[in-house]
RNA sequence: GCGCGAUUAGCUCAGCUGGAUAGAGCGCUGCCCUCCGGAGGCAGAGGUCACAAGUUCGAAUCUUGUAUCGCGCGCCA
């Protein structure tokens, strides 16, 4: 377990820009490897056929190499993609921009893509889409259960580390972040190919077990029924704390157990996995609510590390890295500095020889990377970890636990804040427990569609607002920058307007009302699409973006891109459903193409939801 | 004290690798129901992008400094 709370880590940025940086002008390392369906890349390789021309001609020097940079315009008068190439190879070329933005449309080869091609302002150039390419790009779409997307090139194995609660207590709404987002991200990248390992780290270890197992043992000696009593987990580790601050005795008793534990006594064991199994139950009956991947063979705990942590030790010593400061056993860096540029240590094991979660921490890179042999690590842990984590990656590398070719990387994120701006509490001020969370959710989000449809069968209520209800909460979290804080509101995830679940299922559900009211299945579906009307334009564009959102996704472990893109498409959507008849079109061949654009729009939420964690409904 | 992060419309938030006139939603003001789901669409008002220098042809975005807020900093996790 990493604790509850998030913020980002200099480590993983800095590392990736000094690539960038190191670079010279021009020749950018296509991080995702080239796909034929990325308009932007397709662009680039024009403009750079362009410039190679330009450069046999002595047009230009054939040392200047500037970075070809395509845009998508935010204004339509300025075509669909732009570059602003030009601008920045003038100096180089020494001409005037307009000039070598002439001379390179001139030298741009034909391609299916572009419409046409203009020289705008102080030198961009711009360029328009061919509709009939753009049309091209939605039936190869539709034609593939993937959307048209490929996978990655090189798949990499991905450990992803997320949720990982402590098992001492109840889930609470603290762990909603972690759980969601890295759910959402591997999902992302499994979808694109590449292998996800999910680790659930649970905290199952430390002395904090000592006071649940002796509060265990009391109970039982009481003759109370264990397992009902661990139905509350929360109230019996209070219980247990309160034990615990209150009796002498029961303090060395738990100090004693633990002691025990530690030793592999078989009584303590027992009690312990029992206590585990309860406790994994809860979780994984909020996994399975939620719509969470995460299963038991996930749980990889910080116990599993025990007999590494010695090893761990070693291993800091043989590579020189460790130093006995006041009976604890340390790690310095340079890189790390105090106050009065002392440096600061990173405690590896205490003075009274136990270990610490940094010594855990290393024990699972180690294990992650020598015998996983990951190539990436990613970390959904809350931002207060983040110095945690820069020493973290620092040591694990100096360590030789993880290579320089190694992405080790902190996605930090913000605290879930209430209306007064403060953490989030319950009304009553206590930590809010998943659970009860989600039950209200699912509450709210039933009452409202029962509003909507006085009709409708109770039990269909119920699905939709099971369903809505889970939704908001996920898509509220996931909708926000992963980095920043964020206000929980159950007004604002729960309303139909704006960038929310219920916004996104509805437009799913116009869909699917489409094809149900016009009973018409996909495959019956004939004829080509027609992009004529503006707005069929746009949804087209829009559609054929999904596949570079979610590249960047996985790349930067921003669902919030997702979402902004989900949104934008419904909106696109709505407003061409608005404008553009389509069951109710006279002209067959314009009423199939619209049928098309819509099933793809259709298609694209769901699986763009999907990648979310989110499922979609019929009917709400 | 040092470090990390933030500061964009009244509120909640976007803004991708520096690009063209700063983007949504809520709220506010109008408009659109003989029309496939109005749980919708269209339009308007509203911003000195905390402040100040700097780099650049060009800065909300990069650099430095200042202010304010949040978080973190030796044997908890």
């Amino acid at each position: 377990m990493h604790g509850v709370g998030g913020s980002n880590p200099l480590a993983p940025t800095n590392e990736k820009k000094g690539v960038t940086l190191s670079l010279p002008f021009f020749v950018k390392p296509f991080r995702v490897h080239t796909r034929r369906g990325n308009m932007k890349e397709q662009i680039q390789t024009l403009l750079e056929q362009a410039i190679a021309i330009l450069k046999e001609q002595g047009l230009l020097p054939a040392d200047t190499a500037p970075a070809i940079q395509v845009d998508r315009t935010k204004d339509k008068t300025h075509g669909d993609l732009a570059t602003n190439l030009a601008l920045v190879g003038a100096k180089a070329a020494r001409k005037n921009p307009r000039q070598l933005a002439t001379e390179i449309i001139d030298h741009l080869p034909a391609s299916p893509l572009v419409l046409k091609v203009e020289i705008a302002g102080p030198g961009f150039i711009n360029f328009y889409l061919n509709p009939d390419w753009l049309a091209g790009q939605v039936e190869n779409a539709l034609a593939d259960p993937r959307l048209a997307i490929p996978l990655v090139a090189h798949p990499q194995s991905v450990v992803v580390d997320y949720s990982s609660p402590n098992l001492a207590k109840e889930m609470h709404v603290g762990h909603l972040r972690s759980t969601i987002i890295g759910d959402a991200v591997s999902r992302t990248l499994e979808f694109l190919g590449h292998k996800v390992i999910r680790h659930n780290h649970v905290g199952d270890w430390g002395t904090q077990f000592g006071m649940l197992l002796a509060h265990m043992e009391e109970k039982r000696r009481d003759g109370v029924e264990i397992s009902m009593q661990l139905a509350d987990l929360e109230s019996f580790y209070r219980e247990a704390k309160g034990r615990f601050d209150a009796s002498i005795e029961f303090a060395d008793r738990a100090r004693q157990l633990v002691v025990e534990l530690q030793s592999g006594d078989a009584y303590c064991n027992q009690l312990w996995r029992e206590f585990l199994e309860i406790s994994l139950t809860h979780c994984q009956q909020i996994y399975d609510r939620l719509n969470v991947a995460l299963t038991r063979k996930d749980v990889i705990g910080e116990s599993a590390y025990n007999d590494d942590l010695p090893k761990v030790i070693e291993d800091l010593t043989t590579a020189g890295l460790l130093t006995e400061n006041q009976g604890a056993r340390c790690v310095f860096l340079d890189e790390f500095k105090g106050k009065d540029d002392e440096l600061l240590p990173m405690i590896v094991q205490k003075k009274d020889g136990g270990y610490l979660y940094a010594t855990t921490d290393l024990a699972a890179i180690r294990f992650r990377l020598r015998t996983l042999h990951a190539d990436r690590v990613l970390y959904f842990v809350d931002h207060r970890q983040s110095l945690h984590f820069q020493q973290l990656f620092a040591v694990a590398r100096k360590a030789g636990f993880a290579g320089a070719d190694t992405r080790l990387e902190h996605m930090a994120f913000g605290t879930v804040m209430g209306d007064d701006g403060k953490p989030f509490k319950t009304r009553s001020g206590g930590v809010a427990k998943l659970a009860e969370l989600l039950d209200e959710a699912e509450a709210r989000a039933y009452a409202l569609v029962r509003e909507k449809n006085p009709e409708m069968a109770d039990d269909e209520l119920r699905n939709i607002g099971r369903v809505v209800g889970i939704a908001s909460v996920k898509y509220a979290d996931l909708s926000k920058h992963r980095t920043s804080d964020y206000v929980f509101s159950f007004d604002q995830m729960l309303s139909f307007e704006g960038n929310t679940a219920p916004y996104l299922l509805y437009a799913y559900t116009r869909v699917a009302s489409i094809f149900r009211r016009g009973d018409i299945r996909e495959d019956q579906l004939r004829g080509k699409v027609i992009l004529e009307e503006e707005i069929e334009k746009d949804l087209a564009g829009k559609l054929v973006q999904f596949g570079e959102v979610v590249h960047r996704v996985a790349e930067k472990g921003w669902p919030h891109l997702l979402c902004g893109y989900l949104y934008e498409l419904s909106g696109v959507f709505s407003s061409f459903y608005q404008s553009c008849p389509v069951l109710i079109c006279e002209n067959d061949e314009i009423r199939q193409s619209r049928l098309k654009l819509s099933l793809l729009t259709a298609r694209t939420l769901q699986q763009g939801l999907s990648l979310l964690g989110i499922e979609t409904l019929e009917r709400m």
